[in-house]
DNA sequence: CTGCCTATTGGACCGGTGGACAGGGTCGCC
DNA sequence: GGCGACCCTGTCCACCGGTCCAATAGGCAG
Protein backbone atom coordinates (compact mmCIF):
# COMPACT_ATOMS: atom_id res chain seq x y z
CA UNK A 1 0.00 0.00 0.00
CA UNK A 2 1.74 3.49 -1.10
CA UNK A 3 1.15 6.18 1.38
CA UNK A 4 0.83 9.47 0.14
CA UNK A 5 0.98 12.93 2.47
CA UNK A 6 -0.39 16.15 1.18
CA UNK A 7 1.48 19.15 3.01
CA UNK A 8 -0.79 22.36 2.69
CA UNK A 9 -1.67 25.01 4.80
CA UNK A 10 -5.51 24.76 4.35
CA UNK A 11 -7.35 22.85 7.02
CA UNK A 12 -9.46 20.28 5.12
CA UNK A 13 -7.83 18.59 2.25
CA UNK A 14 -9.83 19.30 -1.18
CA UNK A 15 -12.39 16.25 -1.98
CA UNK A 16 -10.64 15.24 -5.19
CA UNK A 17 -7.27 14.48 -2.83
CA UNK A 18 -9.69 12.31 -0.97
CA UNK A 19 -11.18 11.18 -3.43
CA UNK A 20 -8.06 9.90 -5.58
CA UNK A 21 -6.37 8.89 -2.39
CA UNK A 22 -8.89 7.83 0.50
CA UNK A 23 -6.09 7.27 2.68
CA UNK A 24 -3.79 9.85 2.25
CA UNK A 25 -2.30 11.95 5.25
CA UNK A 26 -2.61 16.03 5.09
CA UNK A 27 -0.45 17.78 7.16
CA UNK A 28 0.50 21.77 7.37
CA UNK A 29 3.48 22.21 7.52
CA UNK A 30 6.88 20.38 6.52
CA UNK A 31 8.39 17.69 8.91
CA UNK A 32 10.53 14.77 8.40
CA UNK A 33 7.37 12.42 7.53
CA UNK A 34 7.57 9.73 5.98
CA UNK A 35 5.50 8.27 2.80
CA UNK A 36 5.42 6.99 -0.63
CA UNK A 37 4.62 10.47 -2.33
CA UNK A 38 4.70 13.75 -0.73
CA UNK A 39 2.43 16.53 -2.48
CA UNK A 40 2.95 20.24 -1.62
CA UNK A 41 0.67 22.56 -2.34
CA UNK A 42 2.02 26.16 -0.72
CA UNK A 43 -0.03 29.15 -0.17
CA UNK A 44 1.64 30.90 -2.58
CA UNK A 45 5.11 29.53 -4.56
CA UNK A 46 8.85 29.78 -2.77
CA UNK A 47 11.78 28.42 -3.72
CA UNK A 48 13.52 28.13 -0.71
CA UNK A 49 10.94 26.90 1.64
CA UNK A 50 10.90 23.98 -1.52
CA UNK A 51 14.52 23.88 -0.98
CA UNK A 52 14.20 23.23 2.41
CA UNK A 53 11.32 20.84 1.81
CA UNK A 54 13.48 18.53 -0.67
CA UNK A 55 16.17 18.54 1.80
CA UNK A 56 14.28 17.20 4.53
CA UNK A 57 12.60 14.30 2.64
CA UNK A 58 14.07 11.19 2.31
CA UNK A 59 16.36 10.82 -0.77
CA UNK A 60 14.42 9.19 -2.96
CA UNK A 61 10.88 10.65 -2.13
CA UNK A 62 9.03 11.94 -5.14
CA UNK A 63 8.03 15.50 -4.41
CA UNK A 64 4.38 16.90 -6.76
CA UNK A 65 4.03 20.53 -6.23
CA UNK A 66 0.26 21.65 -6.87
CA UNK A 67 -0.76 24.81 -7.76
CA UNK A 68 -3.98 26.59 -7.85
CA UNK A 69 -2.44 28.75 -10.25
CA UNK A 70 0.25 27.13 -12.54
CA UNK A 71 2.31 28.91 -13.88
CA UNK A 72 5.34 27.95 -15.78
CA UNK A 73 7.84 29.92 -13.82
CA UNK A 74 7.01 28.22 -10.52
CA UNK A 75 7.15 25.00 -12.59
CA UNK A 76 10.30 25.81 -13.52
CA UNK A 77 11.93 26.36 -9.88
CA UNK A 78 10.12 22.83 -8.74
CA UNK A 79 12.23 21.40 -11.43
CA UNK A 80 14.98 23.34 -10.43
CA UNK A 81 14.29 22.14 -6.63
CA UNK A 82 14.44 18.70 -7.39
CA UNK A 83 10.36 18.22 -7.42
CA UNK A 84 9.13 15.58 -9.87
CA UNK A 85 5.70 16.53 -10.83
CA UNK A 86 3.98 19.76 -11.33
CA UNK A 87 0.26 19.78 -12.03
CA UNK A 88 -3.04 22.00 -10.97
CA UNK A 89 -4.08 20.96 -7.20
CA UNK A 90 -7.78 20.88 -9.16
CA UNK A 91 -6.44 18.37 -11.51
CA UNK A 92 -9.35 15.39 -11.58
CA UNK A 93 -8.90 12.43 -9.03
CA UNK A 94 -7.93 10.45 -12.01
CA UNK A 95 -5.24 12.70 -12.75
CA UNK A 96 -3.90 13.20 -9.72
CA UNK A 97 -3.49 9.00 -9.67
CA UNK A 98 -2.06 8.93 -12.79
CA UNK A 99 0.62 11.81 -11.45
CA UNK A 100 1.56 9.42 -8.71
CA UNK A 101 2.04 6.33 -10.95
CA UNK A 102 4.55 8.01 -13.07
CA UNK A 103 6.13 9.59 -9.59
CA UNK A 104 6.30 6.32 -7.73
CA UNK A 105 7.79 4.61 -10.67
CA UNK A 106 10.74 6.78 -11.74
CA UNK A 107 9.16 9.49 -14.05
CA UNK A 108 8.98 12.67 -14.41
CA UNK A 109 5.18 14.31 -14.96
CA UNK A 110 4.56 18.02 -16.29
CA UNK A 111 1.50 17.88 -18.40
CA UNK A 112 2.18 18.36 -22.12
CA UNK A 113 2.84 21.73 -22.87
CA UNK A 114 5.40 22.20 -19.98
CA UNK A 115 6.58 18.60 -21.26
CA UNK A 116 7.39 19.99 -24.63
CA UNK A 117 9.28 23.19 -23.38
CA UNK A 118 11.18 21.55 -21.22
CA UNK A 119 12.17 18.98 -23.57
CA UNK A 120 12.87 21.19 -26.13
CA UNK A 121 15.63 23.42 -24.23
CA UNK A 122 16.75 20.50 -22.43
CA UNK A 123 17.81 18.97 -25.71
CA UNK A 124 19.17 21.87 -27.43
CA UNK A 125 21.45 22.32 -24.88
CA UNK A 126 22.57 19.25 -23.66
CA UNK A 127 23.65 18.45 -27.71
CA UNK A 128 25.59 20.96 -27.53
CA UNK A 129 26.87 21.22 -24.16
CA UNK A 130 27.98 17.25 -23.35
CA UNK A 131 28.54 16.57 -27.38
CA UNK A 132 31.73 18.18 -28.43
CA UNK A 133 34.84 18.55 -26.68
CA UNK A 134 33.85 16.73 -23.73
CA UNK A 135 33.33 13.45 -25.25
CA UNK A 136 36.80 13.21 -26.72
CA UNK A 137 38.72 13.50 -22.79
CA UNK A 138 35.55 12.11 -20.95
CA UNK A 139 36.41 8.59 -22.80
CA UNK A 140 39.33 7.84 -20.87
CA UNK A 141 36.90 7.36 -18.03
CA UNK A 142 35.01 5.04 -16.76
CA UNK A 143 31.36 5.31 -17.06
CA UNK A 144 30.70 5.64 -13.30
CA UNK A 145 33.68 8.35 -13.38
CA UNK A 146 32.00 9.95 -16.78
CA UNK A 147 28.88 10.32 -14.63
CA UNK A 148 30.70 11.88 -11.89
CA UNK A 149 32.78 14.02 -14.32
CA UNK A 150 30.05 15.58 -15.80
CA UNK A 151 27.77 16.09 -12.75
CA UNK A 152 30.71 17.78 -11.24
CA UNK A 153 31.05 19.76 -14.45
CA UNK A 154 27.47 21.15 -14.02
CA UNK A 155 28.79 22.34 -10.47
CA UNK A 156 27.29 20.05 -8.55
CA UNK A 157 29.20 19.75 -4.72
CA UNK A 158 29.78 16.12 -3.55
CA UNK A 159 26.25 15.70 -1.83
CA UNK A 160 24.67 16.40 -4.60
CA UNK A 161 26.35 14.06 -6.93
CA UNK A 162 26.05 11.49 -4.67
CA UNK A 163 22.13 12.03 -4.04
CA UNK A 164 21.39 12.01 -8.02
CA UNK A 165 23.57 9.38 -8.63
CA UNK A 166 22.24 7.45 -5.50
CA UNK A 167 25.41 6.33 -4.10
CA UNK A 168 27.64 7.29 -1.02
CA UNK A 169 29.81 11.10 -0.97
CA UNK A 170 32.88 8.77 -0.04
CA UNK A 171 32.05 6.77 -3.71
CA UNK A 172 31.88 9.98 -5.34
CA UNK A 173 35.38 11.40 -3.94
CA UNK A 174 36.68 7.84 -5.02
CA UNK A 175 35.52 8.28 -8.65
CA UNK A 176 36.83 12.16 -8.69
CA UNK A 177 39.87 11.21 -6.93
CA UNK A 178 40.23 8.74 -10.59
CA UNK A 179 39.21 11.51 -12.78
CA UNK A 180 41.53 14.07 -11.26
CA UNK A 181 44.34 11.52 -11.71
CA UNK A 182 43.34 10.75 -15.55
CA UNK A 183 43.02 14.30 -16.47
CA UNK A 184 45.49 15.47 -14.73
CA UNK A 185 44.12 18.40 -12.84
CA UNK A 186 44.01 19.24 -9.34
CA UNK A 187 41.07 20.05 -8.67
CA UNK A 188 37.14 20.28 -9.21
CA UNK A 189 37.49 23.67 -10.68
CA UNK A 190 40.24 22.80 -12.87
CA UNK A 191 37.88 20.19 -14.62
CA UNK A 192 35.40 22.29 -15.05
CA UNK A 193 37.69 24.60 -17.07
CA UNK A 194 38.95 21.65 -18.61
CA UNK A 195 35.49 20.38 -19.79
CA UNK A 196 34.17 23.90 -20.45
CA UNK A 197 37.65 24.88 -22.69
CA UNK A 198 37.49 23.72 -26.21
CA UNK A 199 40.07 21.57 -26.60
CA UNK A 200 41.69 23.33 -29.42
CA UNK A 201 44.69 25.01 -27.41
CA UNK A 202 46.66 22.98 -25.03
CA UNK A 203 48.45 25.95 -23.16
CA UNK A 204 51.40 23.01 -22.19
CA UNK A 205 52.47 22.62 -25.69
CA UNK A 206 56.03 24.22 -25.02
CA UNK B 1 -5.74 -4.42 -22.36
CA UNK B 2 -2.73 -2.15 -23.60
CA UNK B 3 -1.00 -3.22 -26.38
CA UNK B 4 2.91 -3.31 -26.68
CA UNK B 5 4.88 -2.90 -30.06
CA UNK B 6 8.19 -3.26 -30.40
CA UNK B 7 10.42 -2.46 -33.08
CA UNK B 8 13.73 -4.20 -33.71
CA UNK B 9 15.62 -5.99 -36.20
CA UNK B 10 16.84 -9.00 -34.13
CA UNK B 11 14.76 -12.06 -35.27
CA UNK B 12 13.40 -12.87 -31.65
CA UNK B 13 12.50 -10.44 -28.94
CA UNK B 14 14.49 -10.73 -25.44
CA UNK B 15 13.36 -13.12 -23.49
CA UNK B 16 12.61 -10.31 -21.11
CA UNK B 17 10.43 -8.00 -23.13
CA UNK B 18 8.28 -11.35 -23.52
CA UNK B 19 8.51 -11.63 -19.95
CA UNK B 20 7.82 -8.36 -19.35
CA UNK B 21 4.90 -8.03 -22.09
CA UNK B 22 3.83 -11.35 -23.40
CA UNK B 23 1.35 -10.34 -25.45
CA UNK B 24 3.77 -7.74 -27.16
CA UNK B 25 4.14 -8.01 -31.39
CA UNK B 26 7.99 -7.46 -32.98
CA UNK B 27 8.58 -6.25 -36.01
CA UNK B 28 11.45 -6.05 -38.32
CA UNK B 29 11.00 -2.25 -39.93
CA UNK B 30 8.66 0.47 -38.44
CA UNK B 31 5.53 0.96 -39.86
CA UNK B 32 2.50 2.90 -39.64
CA UNK B 33 1.19 -0.07 -36.96
CA UNK B 34 -0.98 0.83 -34.27
CA UNK B 35 -0.18 0.27 -29.86
CA UNK B 36 -0.23 1.83 -26.93
CA UNK B 37 3.25 1.59 -26.20
CA UNK B 38 6.05 1.42 -29.10
CA UNK B 39 9.65 -0.28 -28.02
CA UNK B 40 12.28 0.81 -30.63
CA UNK B 41 15.78 -0.69 -30.51
CA UNK B 42 17.99 0.38 -33.25
CA UNK B 43 20.68 -1.62 -34.36
CA UNK B 44 22.76 1.62 -33.90
CA UNK B 45 21.19 4.94 -32.94
CA UNK B 46 20.23 6.93 -35.82
CA UNK B 47 18.97 10.43 -35.25
CA UNK B 48 17.27 10.64 -38.75
CA UNK B 49 15.43 6.84 -38.49
CA UNK B 50 13.90 7.78 -35.31
CA UNK B 51 12.51 11.28 -36.88
CA UNK B 52 11.32 9.33 -39.77
CA UNK B 53 9.14 6.98 -37.00
CA UNK B 54 7.97 8.96 -35.19
CA UNK B 55 7.10 11.07 -37.57
CA UNK B 56 5.20 7.60 -38.77
CA UNK B 57 3.59 7.07 -35.45
CA UNK B 58 0.07 8.20 -34.66
CA UNK B 59 0.03 11.24 -32.79
CA UNK B 60 0.05 10.73 -29.05
CA UNK B 61 1.25 7.09 -29.11
CA UNK B 62 4.04 7.00 -26.35
CA UNK B 63 7.80 5.58 -27.90
CA UNK B 64 10.50 4.35 -25.72
CA UNK B 65 13.97 4.18 -27.03
CA UNK B 66 15.75 0.87 -26.07
CA UNK B 67 19.61 0.91 -26.08
CA UNK B 68 22.11 -2.00 -25.69
CA UNK B 69 24.87 0.42 -24.65
CA UNK B 70 23.00 3.67 -23.51
CA UNK B 71 25.00 7.20 -23.69
CA UNK B 72 23.70 10.50 -22.40
CA UNK B 73 24.35 11.73 -26.34
CA UNK B 74 22.11 9.50 -28.18
CA UNK B 75 19.43 10.10 -25.02
CA UNK B 76 19.83 13.76 -25.62
CA UNK B 77 18.74 12.75 -29.73
CA UNK B 78 15.94 10.43 -28.47
CA UNK B 79 14.37 13.05 -26.68
CA UNK B 80 15.27 15.84 -28.50
CA UNK B 81 13.30 13.77 -31.40
CA UNK B 82 10.47 13.27 -29.01
CA UNK B 83 10.73 10.07 -27.62
CA UNK B 84 9.44 9.31 -24.02
CA UNK B 85 11.96 7.35 -22.49
CA UNK B 86 15.31 5.75 -22.81
CA UNK B 87 16.24 2.83 -20.96
CA UNK B 88 18.90 0.24 -20.99
CA UNK B 89 17.29 -2.63 -23.58
CA UNK B 90 18.46 -5.41 -21.13
CA UNK B 91 16.56 -3.89 -18.12
CA UNK B 92 14.26 -5.64 -15.93
CA UNK B 93 11.10 -7.06 -16.66
CA UNK B 94 10.05 -5.23 -14.02
CA UNK B 95 12.10 -1.98 -14.79
CA UNK B 96 10.75 -2.52 -18.54
CA UNK B 97 6.86 -2.65 -16.60
CA UNK B 98 7.31 0.81 -14.63
CA UNK B 99 8.68 2.35 -17.93
CA UNK B 100 5.58 1.47 -19.97
CA UNK B 101 3.14 2.79 -16.61
CA UNK B 102 5.29 5.82 -16.51
CA UNK B 103 4.75 6.70 -20.39
CA UNK B 104 1.66 5.27 -20.51
CA UNK B 105 0.23 8.30 -17.64
CA UNK B 106 1.56 11.03 -19.62
CA UNK B 107 5.36 10.79 -18.14
CA UNK B 108 8.84 10.70 -19.19
CA UNK B 109 10.81 8.07 -17.88
CA UNK B 110 14.80 8.60 -17.52
CA UNK B 111 16.51 6.88 -14.74
CA UNK B 112 17.96 8.47 -12.22
CA UNK B 113 20.68 9.98 -13.89
CA UNK B 114 20.02 11.40 -16.83
CA UNK B 115 16.67 12.82 -15.44
CA UNK B 116 18.57 14.95 -12.81
CA UNK B 117 20.90 16.26 -15.95
CA UNK B 118 18.39 17.00 -17.82
CA UNK B 119 16.13 19.04 -15.05
CA UNK B 120 19.34 20.74 -14.17
CA UNK B 121 20.16 21.91 -17.88
CA UNK B 122 16.85 22.82 -18.39
CA UNK B 123 15.52 24.67 -15.22
CA UNK B 124 18.63 26.37 -15.51
CA UNK B 125 17.81 27.70 -19.00
CA UNK B 126 14.42 28.25 -18.13
CA UNK B 127 14.96 29.89 -15.34
CA UNK B 128 16.99 32.84 -16.40
CA UNK B 129 14.26 33.67 -19.15
CA UNK B 130 12.12 34.53 -15.35
CA UNK B 131 14.81 35.18 -12.65
CA UNK B 132 16.87 38.03 -14.11
CA UNK B 133 19.24 38.07 -11.37
CA UNK B 134 21.34 35.04 -12.83
CA UNK B 135 21.90 36.93 -16.11
CA UNK B 136 23.66 39.53 -14.02
CA UNK B 137 26.68 40.24 -15.30
CA UNK B 138 30.47 41.62 -14.15
CA UNK B 139 29.62 44.93 -14.65
CA UNK B 140 27.29 44.63 -11.71
CA UNK B 141 31.12 44.55 -9.31
CA UNK B 142 33.22 47.19 -7.91
CA UNK B 143 36.43 46.96 -10.27
CA UNK B 144 38.24 45.16 -7.29
CA UNK B 145 35.94 42.30 -6.98
CA UNK B 146 35.68 42.15 -11.10
CA UNK B 147 39.49 41.11 -11.04
CA UNK B 148 38.73 38.81 -8.23
CA UNK B 149 36.04 36.79 -10.21
CA UNK B 150 38.06 37.02 -12.87
CA UNK B 151 41.39 35.54 -10.90
CA UNK B 152 38.62 32.79 -9.82
CA UNK B 153 37.43 32.49 -13.12
CA UNK B 154 40.74 31.28 -14.26
CA UNK B 155 40.83 28.73 -11.83
CA UNK B 156 43.27 30.20 -9.18
CA UNK B 157 42.55 29.42 -5.34
CA UNK B 158 42.04 32.23 -2.82
CA UNK B 159 45.86 31.97 -2.19
CA UNK B 160 47.01 32.57 -5.47
CA UNK B 161 44.43 35.69 -5.66
CA UNK B 162 45.88 37.26 -2.89
CA UNK B 163 49.14 37.00 -4.02
CA UNK B 164 48.90 38.26 -7.69
CA UNK B 165 46.63 41.17 -6.63
CA UNK B 166 49.27 41.69 -3.38
CA UNK B 167 46.47 41.70 -1.02
CA UNK B 168 45.38 39.16 2.31
CA UNK B 169 43.84 36.09 1.35
CA UNK B 170 41.02 37.69 4.00
CA UNK B 171 40.32 40.62 1.88
CA UNK B 172 39.89 37.64 -1.50
CA UNK B 173 37.56 36.07 0.62
CA UNK B 174 35.69 39.37 1.41
CA UNK B 175 35.03 40.54 -2.24
CA UNK B 176 34.13 36.93 -3.42
CA UNK B 177 31.75 36.91 -1.09
CA UNK B 178 30.28 40.46 -2.55
CA UNK B 179 30.64 38.34 -5.83
CA UNK B 180 28.02 35.48 -4.77
CA UNK B 181 26.23 37.92 -3.28
CA UNK B 182 25.34 40.20 -6.07
CA UNK B 183 25.85 37.78 -9.09
CA UNK B 184 23.29 35.39 -6.91
CA UNK B 185 25.61 32.15 -7.22
CA UNK B 186 26.50 29.99 -4.08
CA UNK B 187 30.35 29.49 -4.68
CA UNK B 188 33.22 29.80 -7.13
CA UNK B 189 32.32 26.76 -9.19
CA UNK B 190 29.02 28.25 -10.39
CA UNK B 191 30.40 31.46 -10.47
CA UNK B 192 32.82 30.26 -13.04
CA UNK B 193 29.68 28.89 -14.67
CA UNK B 194 28.13 31.53 -15.01
CA UNK B 195 30.91 33.39 -16.61
CA UNK B 196 31.72 30.70 -19.05
CA UNK B 197 28.44 30.02 -20.23
CA UNK B 198 27.71 33.03 -21.34
CA UNK B 199 24.76 34.62 -23.32
CA UNK B 200 22.24 35.85 -20.90
CA UNK B 201 19.81 35.72 -24.47
CA UNK B 202 18.12 32.51 -24.86
CA UNK B 203 16.33 31.94 -28.52
CA UNK B 204 13.41 30.73 -27.22
CA UNK B 205 11.04 31.92 -30.08
CA UNK B 206 10.63 28.94 -31.64
C1' DC C 1 29.61 67.18 8.92
C1' DT C 2 27.11 63.10 8.02
C1' DG C 3 26.12 59.28 5.79
C1' DC C 4 27.30 55.80 2.17
C1' DC C 5 30.18 53.08 -0.64
C1' DT C 6 34.66 50.89 -1.39
C1' DA C 7 38.80 48.59 -0.01
C1' DT C 8 41.22 46.40 3.38
C1' DT C 9 42.06 43.20 7.30
C1' DG C 10 41.39 40.36 11.64
C1' DG C 11 39.48 36.14 14.15
C1' DA C 12 36.37 32.44 14.83
C1' DC C 13 33.66 28.95 12.98
C1' DC C 14 32.06 25.09 10.10
C1' DG C 15 31.18 22.56 6.17
C1' DG C 16 33.15 20.99 1.81
C1' DT C 17 37.18 18.96 -0.35
C1' DG C 18 40.82 15.86 -1.38
C1' DG C 19 44.36 12.60 0.01
C1' DA C 20 45.84 8.40 2.69
C1' DC C 21 45.35 4.57 4.57
C1' DA C 22 41.59 0.74 4.54
C1' DG C 23 38.37 -2.72 2.86
C1' DG C 24 34.04 -5.06 0.49
C1' DG C 25 31.67 -6.81 -3.87
C1' DT C 26 30.89 -8.29 -9.05
C1' DC C 27 32.36 -9.42 -13.48
C1' DG C 28 35.11 -11.16 -17.42
C1' DC C 29 39.36 -13.07 -18.91
C1' DC C 30 43.52 -16.10 -18.83
C1' DG D 1 40.73 -20.75 -9.68
C1' DG D 2 43.37 -16.53 -9.81
C1' DC D 3 43.82 -11.72 -11.54
C1' DG D 4 42.60 -7.48 -12.75
C1' DA D 5 39.09 -3.98 -14.04
C1' DC D 6 35.32 -1.50 -11.97
C1' DC D 7 32.18 -0.14 -8.45
C1' DC D 8 31.03 0.80 -3.73
C1' DT D 9 32.03 1.92 1.18
C1' DG D 10 34.58 3.21 5.51
C1' DT D 11 37.69 6.35 8.85
C1' DC D 12 41.05 9.83 9.74
C1' DC D 13 43.01 14.17 8.77
C1' DA D 14 44.86 18.52 6.82
C1' DC D 15 43.43 22.08 4.08
C1' DC D 16 40.50 25.14 1.65
C1' DG D 17 36.31 27.90 1.09
C1' DG D 18 32.63 30.84 2.83
C1' DT D 19 30.14 33.20 6.32
C1' DC D 20 29.53 35.82 10.60
C1' DC D 21 31.30 38.65 13.96
C1' DA D 22 33.83 42.70 13.89
C1' DA D 23 37.29 47.08 12.77
C1' DT D 24 40.00 51.04 10.08
C1' DA D 25 40.51 54.31 6.37
C1' DG D 26 39.69 56.99 2.05
C1' DG D 27 36.42 59.10 -1.32
C1' DC D 28 32.25 61.26 -2.52
C1' DA D 29 27.37 63.24 -2.37
C1' DG D 30 23.98 65.49 0.44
Amino acid sequence: MTTHLFISPRAQPLPRWQHAFPDATLAARPGARRADVVWWMPPQFDASALDALIADLPAGTPLVVLSSEPSQADAMQALAAGARAYCHAYATPAMLQQVAVVVLNGGLWLGPELMSTVMGVASKQLLADVDPAAATRLDALTPRERAVAIEVAHGATNKEVARRLDITERTVKAHLSAVFEKLGVRDRLQLVLELKQPPASVDRAA
